[in-house]
DNA sequence: CGCTGGCGTCTACGGTGTAGACTACGCCGT
DNA sequence: ACGGCGTAGTCTACACCGTAGACGCCAGCG
């Protein structure tokens, strides 16, 4: 009874970033993401609504960190030799991820999700596919299809596409976040180089995956049953 | 001056769903889909909010009546006979549309879509299919994952895949809303079937769709410059 | 002892969707 | 002509939302 304000049976333990946005995904888990609320986040953890904003800087800040815990969960299979069966797995637990939280796709279409969280899982996958033999080009329409296919947003994770000049300093901050990531930073620089690529265009990365499956369809009309 | 009720200029053209609905698109394409509130469409169209209501039963039937607006804008190409190409229009047009509404994706997506607009497109798309040669099943399959593509969610515009055991007159009511669709109507009745589908599976239409695109890497692997 | 800084609370403001009562007006049968 | 009536738009009110700003409480420290 050293520490006691009143009737408290427990000291409540204190708040935290990670508590919060734990709870907040658990909350959107049950309700939806229209269910997750300041309020209703704050009764939930026995607290006033605006305690929460000691720990998150305002419900978009709650919903960036609600979508790196998301990318988070995203099991990362060990790298193997077969690069098609490692990205179908990437892509597999990446769904399995996506259906266990049916309201994350919105969220993380709505905001970046450029952090630490998301770029290993683009790296991931960039890694693999460099290890399958793929040019840095084929790779980056891969990555955009691959994670189109699987967030079901046709803007990747990464990449908002910043501004068209990059200034000196902006750059060099892009290229300090993107020290650890190695196949990032050389994609990244590729497509600033914008020789090969002509940055990013948003029309030929929809062709191309459009085409992919126009293809893969002609060569099942023939074939039927086998797929 | 025979009708006029005061300082009037003009007899205010009387709203009707139609004219409302033209609205919330025009003020989603001015201020995105969070700027579309009951109560800015009432003042951009000189009226109280609540006047909407005569026209539209809640923002649920509105957001309902602004997705049917914005597939219709899907304009279908004249059936050629190549059908791969007459797929790939399609699916630019619809892109097009997607682009001119950048937030027509979310709307899509939340509300179910399954009006006479998308029923139309959804014909076209399977007569094509048809007319290509594909058999039923994999006409679904390609379905699936060229709307996916298009629109970037997984679950279709129609087909919210409703009770599993549906009622006879709910049955009824189906058919009789498909007449006029006859290869939905076809694909509805041996999706219902269920011998040879199993109730359209997610996760079948996923891995479907994943493969198709894995399969058209695996081709461009080797020959990295001729797409 | 007083101060300070972190953490949580309280109040308040402007925004949202919409239920329900009310008003103004054209039409129609008598 | 007149009373009723349906239709269209208005007004008020309620519950909810995100959050700015002031305040209370308490541990730690000088």
């Amino acid at each position: 009874m050293a520490i006691q304000t009143g009737a408290e049976t427990e000291p409540r333990t204190p708040l935290s970033r990670e508590r919060v946005l734990r709870a907040a995904v658990d909350l959107a888990d049950r309700g939806g993401v229209e269910a997750l609320s300041m309020r209703k986040l704050g009764q939930e953890l026995g607290v006033d609504a605006m305690a929460l904003y000691r720990h998150v800087r305002g419900k978009d800040d709650l919903l960036d960190g609600v979508a790196e815990v998301i990318v988070g969960e995203i099991e990362r299979p060990a790298a193997g030799d077969d690069w098609k069966a490692t990205l179908r797995e990437l892509a597999v637990a990446a769904r399995r991820v996506m259906l266990r939280h049916p309201w994350a796709r919105q969220v993380l279409e709505e905001r970046g999700t450029s952090g630490p969280a998301a770029l290993a899982h683009i790296e991931a996958v960039l890694g693999t596919l460099q290890a399958g033999g793929f040019t840095i080009e084929v790779a980056h329409h891969a990555l955009h299809v691959l994670d189109s296919r699987v967030f079901g947003f046709n803007q990747a994770l990464f990449e908002e596409s910043g501004p068209a000049d990059p200034s000196p300093e902006a750059a060099a901050a892009m290229v300090r976040a993107l020290a650890g990531y190695p196949r990032i930073s050389e994609l990244a620089q590729s497509v600033s180089h914008e020789g090969i690529l002509g940055r990013c265009d948003d029309d030929v990365e929809f062709a191309f995956g459009l085409d992919l499956i126009l293809d893969g369809l002609d060569r099942l009309r023939g074939a039927p049953n086998n797929f």
